[in-house]
DNA sequence: ATACAATATTTGTATATACAAATGTATATT
DNA sequence: AATATACATTTGTATATACAAATATTGTAT
């Protein structure tokens, strides 16, 4: 369905209108598709945050990091980590070396976490954009970089 | 900035996750952009019930209606509108066809806000769209229709 | 050492969102 | 007509988000 008609637009929208409300539509479209979050007990910006503490390979990361690293960077990092805190997906520490930072490290049980919603995530993200190939899905990452280059 | 860069991924990432990746990611590098609305008194979710209500020339939109067009359609649509009815941006009627139903107009005001953000938000749309070309932006959108098609 | 600015995070408070349950109205069935 | 079912919206409640102000720590200049 083209994105006029998915929002019943009546008159003609210019083009870079047209097209950023087809990106955000989109992007909503593909957030409300996901449900394992949910049932795995948390929500999709803690998912964020699990899977750049597990990029960090045992290195912590601080708060600032996150921040910088979440997709959604308009959250409250520090209530977000608390939540993961007492899931036990997370833990927090004093920085030894200069104590207004704080190191997060994702636990066992957060790293087991993230390896049963793994599989589920891999087949689901194949699954929503199964209508595109290889080439087309490259060519929408680039023009997405592109749109982004400042 | 390749996507990659931009939340720092260390290891590949498989194209699909890539792709979904960067478009939220995309989105919300987009809506940062905007402090339009923030100026207007109203947040984003509002300025799109004011759109689609202007969309409907003169005629109501009842809350199933602008539920169902709303780019975020998970907001709670009755407190939405309750805002921007304290803001007398729109009023409500009950239909007196159906009383289940309720009718929502945009007033003088609503429409003289949008008309006052029309030209900001154009200008807006074009600056953040700059790096594409026309034909980036029509083959874009295209395959954002492309993906969503189920 | 003291004062001051810069940095990193937390907290307070207001507002928004999610979602199930409740309300009120209309339509269909007996 | 009474009852059940479907429909359209609202409300209750818990949680999340936004953002400014507060707190604590560090680095730097006097």
């Amino acid at each position: 369905m083209k994105i006029e008609e998915a929002i019943k637009s009546t008159k003609e929208i210019e083009l870079p209108s047209k097209l950023l409300i087809n990106l955000m539509y989109t992007s909503r479209y593909v957030e409300y598709t996901v449900n394992h979050f949910k049932e795995a007990g948390i929500t999709s910006q803690q998912y964020n945050v699990l899977r750049i503490l597990r990029g960090q390979r045992g290195n912590p990361a601080n708060m600032s990091t996150l921040q910088e690293r979440m997709i959604d960077k308009n959250s409250n990092t520090t209530r977000l980590v608390d939540k993961l805190i007492s899931k036990e997906l997370v833990k927090r520490q004093v920085c030894a070396q200069n104590r207004r930072k704080i190191e997060i490290f994702i636990t066992k049980t957060g790293l087991s976490l993230l390896e049963q919603l793994d599989p589920i995530i891999k087949e689901h993200n194949q699954r929503i954009t199964k209508n595109l190939n290889k080439s087309e899905l490259e060519n929408l990452s680039d023009l997405l970089d592109k749109l982004r280059n400042d």
